[in-house]
DNA sequence: GCACAGGTAGATT
DNA sequence: AATCTACCTGTG
């Protein structure tokens, strides 16, 4: 059993698991992406997703309507459903969200690994990682949690605001609400899940996307400097934002977020030290390339891990 | 008690 | 145009 603290805290303070009689026995799944045990671990519960949680050797996780356990095991993956959960139609979610049809080690082997010794390191600790396709109006969501809280705290609070506002799922659980309920729920209820200054921003985002049908979609499909530009006129929603929205759930893997991990990592070890937020970026975008935001989730782990000294 | 945490927006230089 | 600050809440 492996569990901090605040793992322990969230499985203590909500019931957000149905029991274990309610879901099917374990299935290996058979084209499953290649893991190692860190790599699958950082990619469910690395900071690019909220919903995933680990109880003894297992992970459940939420997105959309599904729920999933996940167990890696010697090399395979494992899953186990809802008891009511249809086999074929949850295994092509699965592979949706885990974007099977991007070869993610071609895209490390095209990352500029042989003359960065950073990045290289990165890549050796989280071999296997990828970035998930998450539903673009959820990734917004919790992304509009994320400003200055830490993973736990992220979370807690979407298991707060899933548990009051959203639908009910297969094992009893509740899914993360959509903009048109939170947009009716209104401030008052997000502040209750301790969204503090965020209850403002989500709660005017909600109005701004309840008053525009089809935008959201639209700005999924859009390029991504476009994609960005709109995403960036919502309340609340920023550079970084925008682009964690991109990265994690459109699959843009051009986009970089800079957060405050990324901007130590590039000052310190990339010896950038005073350089602004856009020369960053520049920076980014000509040294790692058009899948920049790869290299970024890389990065992001190894400092996370204390692999990267600063 | 106090600094700090996967930021953003508005005010102030 | 660059820099400073308020904004909520939890944690160390």
């Amino acid at each position: 059993m492996v569990a901090n603290a605040a793992t322990t805290t969230i499985q203590n303070s909500h019931a957000v698991s149905g029991k274990d009689c309610m879901f099917q026995d374990w299935c290996r799944w058979k084209d499953a992406p290649t893991f190692t045990q860190s790599s699958f671990k950082e990619t469910l519960c690395g900071g690019q997703a909220f919903r995933w949680r680990q109880i003894d050797d297992y992970y459940e996780g939420r997105w959309s309507s599904n729920v999933v356990r996940l167990r890696y095991l010697d090399g395979a993956v494992h899953f186990a459903l809802p008891a009511s959960v249809d086999r074929t139609s949850a295994l092509q979610n699965l592979r949706s969200y885990f974007a099977c049809e991007t070869d993610f080690y071609q895209l490390s082997d095209a990352l500029p690994w042989r003359n960065d010794s950073i990045l290289s390191t990165a890549i050796q600790h989280f071999s296997g990682l990828r970035i998930l396709r998450q539903p673009f109006a959820e990734t917004l969501f919790c992304f509009l949690c994320s400003s200055t809280k830490q993973i736990p705290q992220i979370q807690a609070i979407c298991e707060a605001i899933a548990l009051d506002m959203g639908a009910p799922l297969a094992d009893g659980s509740h899914a993360l609400p959509t903009w048109p309920v939170i947009a009716a729920a209104g401030e008052a209820r997000l502040r209750a899940a301790k969204l503090g200054y965020r209850a403002r921003y989500i709660h005017q985002t909600a109005l701004y996307l309840a008053s525009r049908p089809g935008w959201l979609e639209a700005t999924e499909r859009a390029p991504t400097h476009q994609a960005r530009a709109r995403l960036m006129e919502l309340p609340g929603v920023g550079r970084k934002i925008a682009d964690c929205t991109l990265l994690f759930g459109a699959g843009r893997l051009e986009a970089f977020p800079i957060d405050t991990w990324v901007e130590k990592i590039l000052n310190r070890a990339y010896l950038l030290e005073g350089w602004k937020l856009p020369q960053l970026q520049d920076f980014a975008r000509v040294h790692f390339g058009n899948t920049s935001g790869y290299a970024q989730q890389y990065l992001f782990a190894a400092a996370r891990a204390g692999h990267i000294p600063s």
